[in-house]
DNA sequence: TGTACATCAGTGAACGCGCGTTCACTGATGTAC
DNA sequence: TGTACATCAGTGAACGCGCGTTCACTGATGTAC
């Protein structure tokens, strides 16, 4: 039996955090199966002893950030995503609305890279999004206090405030109505979780 | 001096429109020059009369979304862009967190469609998406009371509310979720207009 | 009014290129003995 | 401990296809006379 188990498990990861990054770049189309093997110091044709498609990479880089990047963000500041604090949930709403993470164009969050890509996507690249998207509105959720129904309006209401913001920011060429975007977010999301 | 000067714009008007649909649908890179020509009843070779890149197709293609359906969307709502009411802005608000509007694929609004393509595209294309926002925010705007600033920051918030609240419920896969969203963002930006 | 003509919007074949995917092969690895 | 071997991760050439763009040509049009 050649090579450890773990060899080829390890050679994927590398794949798709390659992948993740050039995805963040230049797009789903913008990326090609070349780019992200050449970045894995690998050659094209072994691509398909890890993915049967394209797509797949795409869903697997899309998910690979929950528990990848965001994971280790989430460690490093500190928040139990299980009992964050209203502490915590200021903060994620300030890193995310940040002009770091809209500076950090391989880090981002990538629903807010590839929103368009992905709604073109197939069901698995749907799903990953939507475990995403429901991370990030659970932490809200359970950092507030008050009523059910309350509080997951205005978990849902703080996460559309995110996404909202810094789609827009990216994609205005004018950096200072970007600017504008994301702080006027910033500024409303700390009223509603201060609220 | 053949045809009448017209009859060329009128036909270059004809393929920005079908443009525009398409590229609604299938994104940037999902549209073919082909498909344009063929849904505006002509063949590829005459595109580069009208246009010298696909770009510039997307450009015009998103330029037009402006003068075209939403001036049409605004006189039928009977909304004047200089002095819109607050209820001009509620029903904006309304309209554009509509389900009406998130099933209307080939009408929607470019800003919800197609964020990264135009992320990724030249700055014609920018310029034409940053012209869209200023439109959505500065009619939201004058439709406000209150100090220039305040105004200015809730004019903003709201366009994030709409614009995020939508990409979401685009890419959302479980349309329970994608509505429990655009709902939240609805009802939040109500309290913001109504506050 | 009728006709020859110049213009240019529109045609359709062709070009060049790059991409996703396939496939026969190679060679590094861990194991059996 | 050393060696032959089976496996399969990785290689790189090739395939097929579709796309953006170009170009020589056509034919519908409005005008000049």
């Amino acid at each position: 039996m050649p090579y450890a188990p773990a060899h080829k498990e390890k050679t994927r990861a590398r794949i798709v955090e390659c992948a993740r990054i050039l995805f963040n770049r230049f797009g789903f189309d913008g990326v090609t199966i070349d780019m992200v093997m050449e970045q894995a110091s690998l050659t094209r044709g072994g691509f398909y002893n890890h993915f049967k498609s394209k797509e797949e990479l795409f869903a697997a880089a899309v998910s690979s950030f929950l528990m990848g990047r965001g994971a280790r963000w989430r460690a490093e500041a500190g928040i139990d995503p299980a009992q964050p604090s209203r502490e915590d949930a200021a903060f994620m709403l300030a890193s995310y609305l940040s002009s770091k993470h809209l500076g950090d164009v391989d880090g981002q969050c990538p629903m807010i890279a590839l929103p368009s890509d992905v709604g073109r996507s197939n069901h698995e690249v749907h799903a990953a999004y939507q475990r995403l998207l429901e991370a990030m509105v659970g932490l809200f959720e359970r950092s507030l206090k008050g009523g059910k129904r309350a509080k997951r309006a205005e978990a849902l209401t703080l996460a559309a405030l995110c996404v909202g913001g810094m789609v827009l920011a990216r994609t205005l060429p004018d950096s200072g109505l970007a600017d504008e975007v994301r702080n006027a977010a910033l500024a409303h999301g700390r009223s509603v979780l201060g609220g």
